[in-house]
DNA sequence: CCAAGTTCATGAATCGTATCATGAATAAGT
DNA sequence: ACTTATTCATGATACGATTCATGAACTTGG
């Protein structure tokens, strides 16, 4: 019936001065830290917990111009990776007092830029974006952090070392005994900084002088063009590479996926190396073996940087360093 | 080095009044959509795409009392049904103009009644909230929507029909051919709501004749006991079960891993249904085969429900129903 | 043609907070 | 003791939006 008594107003910071006997500036003080005489600052603060007052955001936002909100545009929350960031990233934010604005995109590029006109009406504080628009409209009057994406010195980014990662996936396989590898990959992986994960892929197998070819599935159907690869260099059952990295531990799940239908045993007669470092629940164990993304420290990074406020003279490049992880997917 | 221009301050009313040549109040009567005479709306309209102006949210939400926003209260995002859910939250949320203040608790009691005080603090408009804990402070002041969880007939509770999707995985499992089944828990489906997925699975057991045993996991170590189950009920290779019902997907996950390890083939051996319907990578196929909650339709009736300005009289209970799919862990 | 009614733009007041200029009171220096 | 510093509470003001009372302009009816 009355469960909701929407009449009952929270008390302001005029009620806590009444209730205190003391001046309106002096309650702010006391709630802001700052400098305030003993007797008058035990007198608030009495009062505030009498009352349970805590301060109005929005009132403070008005006044101040900081929301003290930190916009996160970033595809979905579906994908594992993606959801990871957005954990670690709000409890940053969290430890600094700010909140978080989440904006969805699902790769909509109307939609980056409505959130970004979104996260400017809301008056944030910072935005972090992890976007595959290669033509982002970038506000110059907010700070601006970007993860994955590079897009121009001026603009930060926070990125894994991709070239590391491909480098060491490289050298895991020929160390693990493949005699010629693959490595593929779809669109989000090729281009900007996730393009440097075939560089480093190419440069370990000339390096160790291991045969290798580069599949691209940028393309509309991706799954199937994949498929059609793997059946187009497999002769007599037997797959023609022993070794395969793949962009990302999805598009690694759905590989294995097909590899599995067409009667090839992952890793005895072909091992796979995803890549981000996915793992199912939170458990311990990868869901493939594979080079894993240091979440944490993006998601730290990148709030420190937008936080930052010497934002001038901050490196534009941050790149953070990724290990392997065996899943299963890889012998031993 | 000039990155950010953080002076160039945004456009506010007062500067689209100015620019149109109007007053004030016209201004925000032609944002709001009120009635305003053609000539002195176009001039407006005019001036705020010319300048580019959005309004102020602090400002708006100082002077309404509402924010526009509401706080989901919810143990994390790594667990994808909770992912899911923020997803499809924050989907319905944006759809109305809202926005949404994500608190993670990680289960922790403490964080639970913190956030409730933030909620406040940022004079959310209503609040959702996804928690284990039996003793929350339920605010009367505002609008309160849980999911999972019933508290009182006084605070709406959005919910799968737990009843049935326990009824109807007994019926499969009858159905595939077991012979004897168990249904393995862990606490946070022992208690409340999800408490009626044993209820439904007993009554269907029951109704088919079908021996069944129910194990409880409510430990500090509920891996370690639901290894010590299986093993115990494991005799020369063979496990006493052919059929299992388990609680939730993650935990079916592990069942699974365990009885692997255990050279138990599933489903040849024991046929496993979970409960979610976890899908990885929002792929279309599930993990396990599962009973799966209306992840959309239970972020839809949440929303619905929180923002209803009649709450007085809304049924307190809101059930939903769910669904069988294959998954790869049952025959056929 | 005038009274009464209707429409609609105006400008001031207000929401809750932070900050600035003011002045009172105390401390320090000669 | 008198001047100069220093400390610190006070109360008014501004942030940007909405809303209310006001009155001007216009319409309608007799």
């Amino acid at each position: 019936m009355n469960c909701m008594a929407k009449e009952k107003k929270l008390p302001t910071m005029v009620d806590v001065a009444r209730q205190a006997g003391v001046a309106l500036g002096t309650v702010s003080r006391v709630v802001n830290g700052q400098q305030v005489g003993e007797e008058f600052k035990s007198k608030v603060e009495e009062a505030i917990d009498q009352l349970g007052y805590r301060y109005n955001s929005s009132g403070r936002a008005l006044r101040t111009g900081s929301s003290k909100i930190i916009a996160l545009i970033i595809p979905n929350t579906i994908n594992p990776y993606f959801a990871l960031l957005v954990h670690h990233i709000n409890m940053e934010l969290d430890k600094r007092d700010y909140r978080m604005l989440l904006c969805f995109t699902e790769y909509d590029k109307d939609r980056e830029n409505e959130y970004i006109q979104l996260a400017r009406q809301n008056r944030v504080d910072g935005i972090i974006a992890l976007t595959y628009n290669p033509r982002l409209t970038i506000p110059g009057d907010i700070p601006f952090v970007t993860i994955d994406r590079f897009f121009s010195t001026s603009v930060p980014c926070i990125a894994a070392d991709n070239f590391g990662g491909g480098y060491i996936a490289a050298h895991k396989l020929k160390e693990l005994g493949c005699r010629k590898v693959a490595f593929l990959r779809t669109s989000s992986v090729i281009t900007n900084e996730p393009a440097k994960r075939k560089d480093g892929f190419v440069s370990a197998c000339v390096e160790t002088e291991l045969p290798f070819e580069i599949m691209d599935l940028d393309d509309s159907q991706p799954f199937e063009k994949m498929k059609q690869f793997l059946i187009s260099h497999t002769d007599h059952g037997r797959l023609e590479f022993d070794g395969l990295f793949v962009g990302t531990d999805a598009l690694a799940w759905q590989v294995i996926q097909v590899l599995r239908s067409m009667r090839i045993q992952v890793p005895e007669d072909v091992q796979v190396i995803g890549f981000d470092g996915i793992r199912m629940f939170g458990n311990q164990e990868m869901i493939v073996s594979t080079i894993v993304q240091p979440v944490r420290e993006i998601a730290e990074s990148s709030v420190n940087t937008v936080l930052s406020h010497h934002f001038a003279n901050l490196p534009s490049l941050i790149c953070l360093p990724v290990t392997y992880a065996y899943g299963g997917t890889t012998r031993e």
